[in-house]
DNA sequence: AAATGTGAATTAATTCACAGCC
DNA sequence: GGCTGTGAATTAATTCACATTT
């Protein structure tokens, strides 16, 4: 007898404009990053290949990235660059404030906190939380440290849906077990640990050693090649990495 | 006329050990922290569920990007973990010793200076540089920063290799430019601006704003996922994002 | 003339599902 | 019996290339 298949699950196209694919959400702040600076500039309308140089992508990319938001362009002309911001914005949920919990106030919790217009407008930091009674108290960036006792108190108080979980490893999933428990679905995560979370939350990391590490493994590549060629290896082999024909 | 398509590209297949997936040497750090933290508490063997678990992968995922290095598993039993370390790590080439510059020493800064057993093996911060004079001459993780001016003698005769950008975003293409000509390959921008570079320098970008706005577009979309629900649209159009059936 | 928006083609990544081995 | 390793199937992402619009 025959395995059954899954049977052909009738999936649900696209909606225009819902259900944008990740990959592009992940290069939406990019572009978001560039337009301002081009607006900052003086620049109001801009090709998708000049907002592509800019972003460090191609410009295919890009138009197929600003085509699941919807038409935002003119043939012929170009992006108006202050529309796009705001339509980008408004894409990224970035027209309503979204308030930010920071826990953990060493070197990096402090440059995080005074990372000022780290978004212009969209988010907020509006707590600090160190577990250090020695940081409780002082005022950083224009906020109150408070301690990690208050940390159900302060971020119900003032309705944090993200956390920054900046502490070291061995006290991050407890940090974030209880910013879950006052309701945070969204978490930053700099602790080398894979936090364990239900599945409405989202987390992302950030780890200095991770990108780091996969620098290393493209360094190892390159000086990998290097020596192949400088052992008189065909160039056509190095070569072939880089064109087509 | 019909335009004639690319011809059929005659497309060397995969070498075995070679070519590895960039989304898998994207995991391949996270596999490496965890099964580091693994030997620490004295486990021996964990299967791939086990492994996959501990670095928020599924363990088809975790089999499959394995199975590009090698078949380093028991069947019936799973991983050595102690093995495994040292494959991955020759992998990602953490055997031999890159080192790495640090360029601006403000919180950030400092706080990567400080990251300690950042990579236990194979990544060693050798040099800080920092344009504020406060700051230059001052002892940080046991190293003295040096002055911008002094770059490229330092980069030079410390034979860095990986270079990390945590300037203001002023001067991160100036900083980057330099680094790049004194033969370092390999960039971590932590400013928020793209740096162009040429072909053969990889750059990869941490930016805090983007992460959180990645976060923000997520915490809209449950939100509205919510409020359809609570207007009383069946049920079943949520709980299709989590069952197949 | 210039540049968008987009189907189609291609390539990459993930998931399935099970043969093969311990 | 349990778990790896991996082809095959599926899904996602990228690139191509051009019709369409200003």
């Amino acid at each position: 007898m025959i395995t059954p298949r899954r049977p052909p699950l009738a999936r649900a196209h696209r909606a225009p404009g819902r259900g944008i694919p990740d990959a592009t959400v992940a290069r939406l702040p990019m572009y978001l990053r560039a337009l301002t600076g081009l607006v900052e500039r003086g620049v109001s309308t801009a090709s998708s290949e000049e907002l592509a140089v800019e972003s460090g992508v191609t410009s295919a990319k890009l138009r197929k990235d600003l085509s699941h938001l919807g038409s935002y362009g003119t043939r012929g002309v170009g992006y108006e660059c202050e529309y796009l911001v705001y339509q980008i914005s408004r894409e990224l949920g970035l027209t309503q404030d979204w308030r930010v919990a920071i826990v953990g106030v060493g070197n990096l919790g402090h440059a995080l906190a005074n990372y000022h217009g780290f978004a212009s407008r969209g988010l907020s930091v509006v707590a600090l939380l160190d577990a250090d009674p020695d940081v409780v108290g002082e005022n950083v960036a224009g906020l109150r440290v408070h301690a990690m006792a208050d940390l159900e108190t302060v971020v119900t108080e003032r309705d944090v849906s993200i956390g920054v979980v900046a502490t070291p490893a061995g006290s991050a999933q407890d940090v974030c077990d209880r910013l879950v428990g006052c309701g945070v679905t969204g978490i930053l995560n700099f602790a080398p640990v894979t936090l364990q979370v239900p599945a409405d939350v989202d987390v992302r990391r950030v780890d200095l050693a991770t990108e780091l590490q996969i620098l290393a493994f493209h360094e190892q590549r390159k000086a990998a090649e290097r020596d192949v060629s400088r052992r008189g290896v065909k160039r056509a082999v190095l070569a072939s990495t880089e064109v087509a024909t």
